[in-house]
DNA sequence: TGGTTATTTTCCCACCTGGTTAATTACGCC
DNA sequence: GGCGTAATTAACCAGGTGGGAAAATAACCA
């Protein structure tokens, strides 16, 4: 599994099944057969999810008597919407030099378009000195 | 791959590559071969990634004579964070039941926390009618 | 038409994932 | 100790993913 913690959150969020588990655990900590309940899957299939999220530190588990609830942790999702947020600038409208190349969307019928793509390498066959 | 457009997000976003891709794609639309530059991995590799993005609907490309420049899309990276946005009540500490259960964490040596467990159905043995 | 550059496709591999069923562990209770 | 409930582990399967090398496309240039 990824090393990084952004990625395993990430890669835990990737899953409609935890995200209804996480959507649930928001409610209030429950059991493993609380969870499972809504959905047609087995009990094991279940806890399998149960720990791809423990993993990414998305749920805690406790012990009571035989049953282990859930928790759910806020960190892994203050983090995620920390490295989104980092974006928010750009799904809003306003960005850096994107603007600059949405505008010229717009208008890509001039010839001025020519920088856009930034042509990597193209001179190097004979003047990369 | 998964059919819920918010799954295929979020499992693009699970990879340090790609994510980093994505933050380059932020300064500007490039063409593949730049933007494999810092990897050690080979063009296909990258190729492939950009393909897991595209999916996602995360980038879009164009075609600039035999470039295909990426460009950053931003309705997933906005739709993946209205869904965070959703549980940012819980990681700001402010939140439904939750701090109920917060609160008896800090005091779990009561033994009022004997409610935490909701107990699903332990007393169906002789009490369920 | 042939050459060069950019990118993708194909085929290969190892490994993770999501699901199953069957067996096993962990408690509490009597 | 033995039953019942809660949950996990084990073994297995299909399919996706991340990577590589080599070959194939695509588009421009001369």
């Amino acid at each position: 599994m990824s090393i990084d913690p952004l990625s395993a959150t990430f890669a835990a969020l990737a899953d409609p099944t935890r995200r209804a588990i996480l959507a649930r655990l928001a409610k209030g900590e429950t059991s493993v057969t609380e969870l499972a309940q809504p959905f047609e899957m087995s009990l094991p299939a279940v806890t399998k999810h149960l720990k791809v999220l423990e993993r990414a530190g998305l749920i805690t588990r406790s012990r009571e008597a035989q049953w282990r609830p859930c928790r759910l942790a806020p960190k892994p999702l203050k983090d995620a919407n920390a490295w989104l947020e980092h974006y928010r600038e750009f799904w809003e409208g306003s960005f850096d030099r994107l603007e600059d190349y949405l505008a010229d969307l717009q208008g890509q019928k001039r010839p001025a378009r020519a920088r856009k793509v930034p042509t990597p390498k193209k001179p190097k066959r004979g003047a990369h000195t």
